[in-house]
RNA sequence: GCGGGAGUGGCGGAAUGGUAGACGCACGGGACUUAAAAUCCCGGGAUCGCAAGAUCGUGCGGGUUCGAGUCCCGCCUUCCGUACCA
C-alpha cells in the first residue's frame, strides 16, 4: 500500500486551520487599512441556519457549498467578497427541550451553536468568522430592540406613501390628554390591538396567519383556535402595495414573487355600505365587481361580525346563536373541507343603495372575518359562491351580466356587457365599474378601494425564548419606550419553562423582573410577551456588515458600500415568511435613512431539497431502510420484496444521512463536490451515498495526476504546453466559469472530469507546470482543500484563495478539425471530418459524395450548410 | 378546484431549434494480484443481424420546420405551493 495517497482525512484539517490562524478569509471593510477601493463588491448570503440538536443535515451544506464556490470564484475575480456565516437561535425547540430536561434554553442554545459551527467549519467553507453573529446574542438582541422602537417611533405617511418619524404625525388639535395618545399610537407601525387571533396552547403562544396552516401550527402541527386577545401588531399592511410593486424590482425566481404577490392579495374594487332597514346601522361591503350591484339580493356577514347580535330579530335569535356557536367550534379544517354552504337568515333587512330593495341578512361562515369588511353583498347571479347559496336557501338570481353567447352553466363570473342596470346598462364591465363608482361616491355610499388579502402581524408570543420588547407600561395605563441607552432588556432567568396552558406570557411569572420604574421613576410594569423568532432574521443581514459595533446597528458609509446582498440562497419555504418580513422591515429602515436601497436582496435562488431512499411494500406503505437488505439485486424486507422509490429523509424512515459520515468516509472535498455534482442546484433530488463514491475517485485521480503515491513527491511536468491539452484546458476554464456565473456547478464538475480524463489518458503527454496550476485553481472553488495542498506542493507559500482565476482565449477554443453530421431528409447518414474554416461549397461537395448512395439518381430539392455545425440534403 | 415545476437508459442527470443519452453511479468483460481490496482498460438505449449496418427511440396525440427532447395546440402522469379572499 502506498504512503501518500490522497487523505483528506489528514490534509483538510490542516487547511481549515490555516484559513482560521492566517484569517484568510477576513473581509476588510471601508475606511480599513487593507481595504481596497478598487474593487468590486459582492455580497453573497446564505439563510443562516436554526441550530438545533441535530445537527447539521446533508440540505444544509447544499446551499452552503453552491455560495462558498461563488464566494471563492468571486475573490478570484477581483471582488470584495462579504461571506459571512451566524445562528438564528431563538425559537421553540430550545425551550420545549427545557421544558423536558430542566436544561435552560441558553445552555442548549450555546451547545448547538458549538456544534454547528465545528460541523460548518469542517466543511472548508470561506466564511468571514469574524463576523459571526447570534440573534440571541445580548449585543444584537439590543438592536433587534432598537429596531423595535423605531417601528413604535414611525407612523406611515399615506399621502407621501412612507414612513415618517411620529413626532411628524398631524395629530388633530382638538384632541387632548389620553384621546391624544391614544390616537398617536393607533397611528403606529408597532401598536397594540385586540383582535381574534391564533392561539396554540401546545405550544403556549399565539402564532401569525403565516404560521398557521389548516388550523394547525406550521410547527409541530398542534391544534389552534381563533381567540381575541390583545396583541402586539405590526403594520406590514401599510407596506402592502410598495412589497407588491417593487418586486418587479428584483431577480427573485418567478415562483417566488408569485407566491409573495399573491400573499398580499391586492384586488381593485369598492366599499359599499348598506343601509340596515328601519336602521341608523350600516353594513359596509367590499366588492371586486361593484357593477353587479344590481344583482345583489341578498347580504351575508361572517358569524364573527360585530352587528350579528344586533341584527337578529327575536324569532331567529336561538337559531342564530346556535350557528355562530357552531361555526366558532370548527376547526378551521372542517370549515374549509365542507364546501357545502350553510347559513342562518338574521331576520332583518337591508336596503340595496342602487335600487332601494330590501334584501334579507344572513350569517354564513363561507364569509371570512379577516377579509375586507367581514360582510359581503352577495350577487348569486354572477359568484359561484353566492350562487350555491342561493340555490341551497331559495334566494332570488337576477342576471345583471349577459354571459357570452354559448356560455353554459348556472353562474357566468366574467366580464361582459351591463344589463338589468338601469344606471349603466349596456356598459361593459370596467366601464360599468367606473360609472358605479362614480355614483356611490357622489351619493356618499361607497368609494373605489384597494383591498388587500394582507394581514397586519401579529408579533407577540407568550413564549420565553424570544426578544422581550423593549416596552414599560405606566400606572396610567399608558406606555413607553425603554431607553436606546438602557438597552437591551435582557430575559429574567427563569426555571421552570411549561406553559400554563392560557395565554399569560411566560415572562409574567418573573416577578421581580416584571416590576419596574418608569422614565419618571414612579412603579411601573415590563411588558411580558416576547417577540417572533422571525425578528432577529429579519436584519441580520445588516449586522453582518458592521457585527461589533455598539454606538450602532451598522456604520452607514458600510451600509452603502456593501448593500444590496448580490445573492441569497435558501430553501423555498422561506418564500412568504422571512422573506417578507425581512422586505418590510428592510422598508421601513429605508425610510427612516437608516439603509440606502429599497430592497434588501438583490438576486434570490432556491437550493433543492435533498430527498433520501425509501422503500415501499406491495401495499405501498414505506418500510425503514434498516429492515431492508439487498438480494441478488433485489430489495427485500421481511421475506418480501419492496421497491425503491424516494422520500424526504425522516428518522422514522431511518434515511437520514448525516454529513459527519460522509466526511469520515469521503472528506470534506467530496461531499461538497458530490451535492454540488448531483444535479441543478434548484430541483429536488435523491441522495445516493454510493455516488460520492465517483467524485471522490475524481479527486483521487487529480491528486494522482500531480503526486507521486510511492514517494509523495510531485511527478515530473511537461516542459511545454502541449498543444492539445492546453486546448482542451482553454475549453474546461470556458465552461468551469461561465458555468459557475450561471450556478451550473454540475455541469461546471463535468467540465473538469473530461478534461482529466484527457490528461490522464494513457498516451497524454505530461502536463506542463503551468498547466497544473491552472487546473488546481480552477477547481480550488469546489474542493478547495486539495487544492491548497497541491498548490503548495506545486511550489507557492501562499493561499490560492487570491490568486486571480485562469483567463482563456477565443482562439484556442477552437479545433484543427471538426466533425459535421451530414443530414439526408433529416436523418443522420454520415460524419465528416473537417477544418472549421472550411467553406461552404467545398462542405457540401464532401458531403454529398459522403452520402451518395442516399442520393442515388435523386433530385436535391434543397441544401442546408451551417457552416461548423451540419450539412442537411433534402430529396 | 386553482397556480407553478417536471416527465430523457437500470439510476442521478447532459444537450444556443442542428450528431440525443456528455459526466458520474450501478452492471458486464478483461488486466494486475496467491486472493481480495484498490487501480487501470474495454463494453452497455431497444429491436433485428455473425458483422458492416438497418429500423425504432426523450410521457401520449397532433402541428410548425430542411431539421423538434427543445417551439405551438390538446391530453396523461407526477411533485410542490395554495385553498370559499367576495
Amino acid at each position: 500500500m502506498s504512503s501518500h495517497r490522497y487523505q483528506p482525512s489528514s490534509l483538510e484539517p490542516k487547511w481549515q486551520e490555516y484559513w482560521l490562524k492566517n484569517k484568510t478569509f477576513r473581509t476588510p471593510d471601508p475606511g480599513q487599512d487593507d481595504f481596497d477601493q478598487s474593487k468590486p463588491k459582492y455580497y453573497v448570503l446564505d439563510m443562516f441556519p436554526y441550530p438545533s440538536g441535530a445537527g447539521l443535515h446533508v440540505g444544509h451544506p447544499e446551499g452552503y457549498t453552491a455560495t462558498d464556490i461563488l464566494a471563492r470564484y468571486k475573490r478570484m475575480k477581483g471582488f470584495n467578497v462579504m461571506h459571512p456565516m451566524g445562528w438564528d437561535a431563538f425559537g421553540l425547540p430550545a425551550e420545549q427541550y427545557a421544558v423536558q430536561t430542566g436544561t435552560h434554553p441558553s445552555i442548549t442554545t450555546r451547545t448547538n451553536i458549538d456544534n454547528f459551527r465545528r460541523q460548518i467549519q469542517s466543511l472548508g467553507f470561506s466564511y468571514d468568522w469574524d463576523r459571526e453573529i447570534s440573534t440571541t446574542h445580548p449585543a444584537y438582541v439590543r438592536w433587534t430592540q432598537w429596531i423595535f422602537s423605531l417601528l413604535y417611533e414611525t407612523w406611515f405617511d399615506e399621502a407621501e406613501g412612507k414612513g415618517r418619524p411620529i413626532s411628524e404625525l398631524p395629530v388633530p388639535e382638538e384632541l387632548k390628554g389620553a384621546q391624544r395618545v391614544a390616537y398617536i399610537n393607533s397611528k403606529r407601525l408597532a401598536y397594540i390591538d385586540e383582535m381574534a387571533v391564533w392561539w396554540c396552547s401546545a405550544l403556549g403562544t399565539v402564532l401569525a396567519n403565516e404560521e398557521v396552516i389548516d388550523g394547525k401550527s406550521e410547527r409541530g402541527n398542534h391544534p389552534c383556535m381563533r381567540l381575541p386577545l390583545r396583541q402586539w401588531m405590526l403594520r406590514i399592511t401599510a407596506y402592502a402595495s410598495r412589497l407588491g410593486r417593487d418586486l418587479d424590482e428584483v431577480d427573485w425566481p418567478e415562483e417566488t414573487k408569485k407566491q409573495q404577490r399573491e400573499w398580499i392579495g391586492e384586488s381593485q374594487g369598492a366599499e359599499i355600505d348598506f343601509q340596515v332597514d328601519g336602521s341608523s346601522d350600516k353594513i359596509r361591503v367590499f366588492t371586486t365587481r361593484p357593477d353587479t350591484l344590481y344583482g345583489a339580493t341578498f347580504m351575508v356577514l361572517a358569524p364573527e361580525h360585530g352587528l350579528v347580535t344586533k341584527l337578529t330579530t327575536p324569532e331567529h335569535a336561538e337559531a342564530v346563536h346556535d350557528y355562530v356557536l357552531k361555526t366558532a367550534s370548527k376547526s378551521e379544517l372542517e370549515r374549509s373541507a365542507n364546501k357545502e354552504k350553510t347559513g342562518q337568515a338574521l331576520g332583518s333587512f337591508a336596503i340595496n343603495p342602487v335600487n332601494g330593495q330590501k334584501i334579507p341578512i344572513w350569517i354564513s361562515d363561507y364569509v371570512l372575518a379577516t377579509y375586507g369588511t367581514g360582510a359581503i353583498m352577495s350577487v348569486p347571479g354572477h359568484d359561484e359562491r353566492d350562487g350555491e347559496f342561493a340555490r341551497q336557501f331559495g334566494l332570488p338570481i337576477v342576471e345583471v351580466v349577459k354571459a357570452p353567447e354559448g356560455f353554459e352553466g348556472d353562474c357566468f363570473t366574467g366580464e361582459g356587457i351591463a344589463i338589468n342596470s338601469p344606471l349603466f346598462d349596456g356598459q361593459a364591465t370596467p366601464e360599468a365599474k367606473k360609472t358605479i363608482i362614480a355614483h356611490l361616491e357622489k351619493e356618499g355610499k361607497g368609494k373605489g378601494k384597494t383591498q388587500y388579502r394582507l394581514r397586519d402581524w401579529i408579533f407577540s408570543r407568550q413564549r420565553y425564548w424570544g426578544e422581550p420588547f423593549p416596552i414599560i407600561h405606566r400606572q396610567d395605563g399608558t406606555s413607553e419606550l425603554v431607553a436606546d441607552s438602557q438597552l437591551p432588556v435582557e430575559l429574567p432567568d427563569l426555571e421552570d419553562f411549561r406553559p400554563s396552558g392560557n395565554p399569560e406570557p411566560l415572562l409574567a411569572k418573573a416577578r421581580e423582573w416584571v416590576n419596574t420604574k418608569d422614565s419618571a421613576g414612579k412603579d411601573a410594569l415590563r411588558e411580558t410577551n416576547t417577540m417572533p423568532n422571525w425578528a432577529g432574521s429579519c436584519w441580520y443581514y445588516l449586522r453582518f456588515i458592521d457585527p461589533r459595533n455598539d454606538q450602532q446597528p451598522w456604520d452607514r458609509e458600510r451600509e452603502k458600500y456593501w448593500m444590496p446582498v448580490d445573492l441569497y440562497v435558501g430553501g423555498r419555504e422561506h418564500a412568504v415568511l422571512h422573506l417578507l418580513y425581512a422586505r418590510f422591515w428592510h422598508k421601513v429602515l429605508f425610510d427612516r435613512g437608516y439603509v440606502s436601497t429599497p430592497e434588501p436582496f438583490r438576486k434570490l435562488f432556491h437550493q433543492g431539497m435533498i430527498l433520501g431512499m425509501a422503500y415501499e411494500d406491495q401495499e405501498k406503505k414505506l418500510v425503514p431502510s434498516d429492515q431492508v437488505s439487498e438480494v441478488d439485486g433485489t430489495f427485500m424486507a421481511h421475506g418480501q420484496p419492496v421497491k425503491q422509490v424516494v422520500a424526504k429523509m425522516s428518522k422514522s424512515l431511518k434515511n437520514v444521512v448525516n454529513p459527519d459520515d460522509i466526511l469520515r468516509e469521503f472528506g470534506a472535498d467530496s461531499l461538497r463536490m458530490y451535492e454540488m455534482f448531483m444535479g441543478p442546484l434548484d430541483i429536488t433530488k435523491p441522495w445516493n451515498t454510493k455516488d460520492v463514491g465517483g467524485v471522490y475517485r475524481f479527486l483521487q485521480r487529480v491528486w494522482r495526476l500531480l503526486v507521486d503515491e510511492e514517494s509523495g513527491a510531485l511527478k515530473p511536468a511537461g516542459l511545454a504546453d502541449a498543444p492539445e491539452l492546453e486546448r482542451a484546458l482553454h475549453r474546461c476554464i470556458k465552461k468551469v466559469g461561465d458555468d459557475i456565473e450561471r450556478m451550473a456547478f454540475n455541469t461546471a464538475i463535468s467540465a473538469m472530469m473530461i478534461f482529466l480524463n484527457e490528461a490522464s489518458a494513457n498516451n497524454a503527454p505530461l502536463l506542463s507546470q503551468s498547466q497544473r496550476e491552472r487546473l488546481v485553481l480552477i477547481l480550488s472553488p469546489f474542493a478547495p482543500h486539495l487544492c491548497e495542498e497541491l498548490w503548495e506542493r506545486l511550489g507557492h507559500k501562499k493561499t490560492l484563495a487570491y490568486h486571480s482565476f485562469p483567463s482563456y482565449s477565443e482562439d484556442m477554443l477552437v479545433d484543427d478539425v471538426i466533425e459535421v453530421p451530414v443530414q439526408v431528409n433529416g436523418k443522420l447518414r454520415a460524419r465528416l471530418q473537417v477544418s472549421p474554416e472550411i467553406d461552404k461549397d467545398e462542405l457540401e461537395k464532401m458531403a454529398r459524395q459522403a452520402v451518395a448512395e442516399w442520393l442515388d439518381g435523386k433530385e436535391t430539392k434543397k441544401v442546408v450548410v451551417i457552416p461548423k455545425r451540419m450539412v442537411n440534403l433534402v430529396v
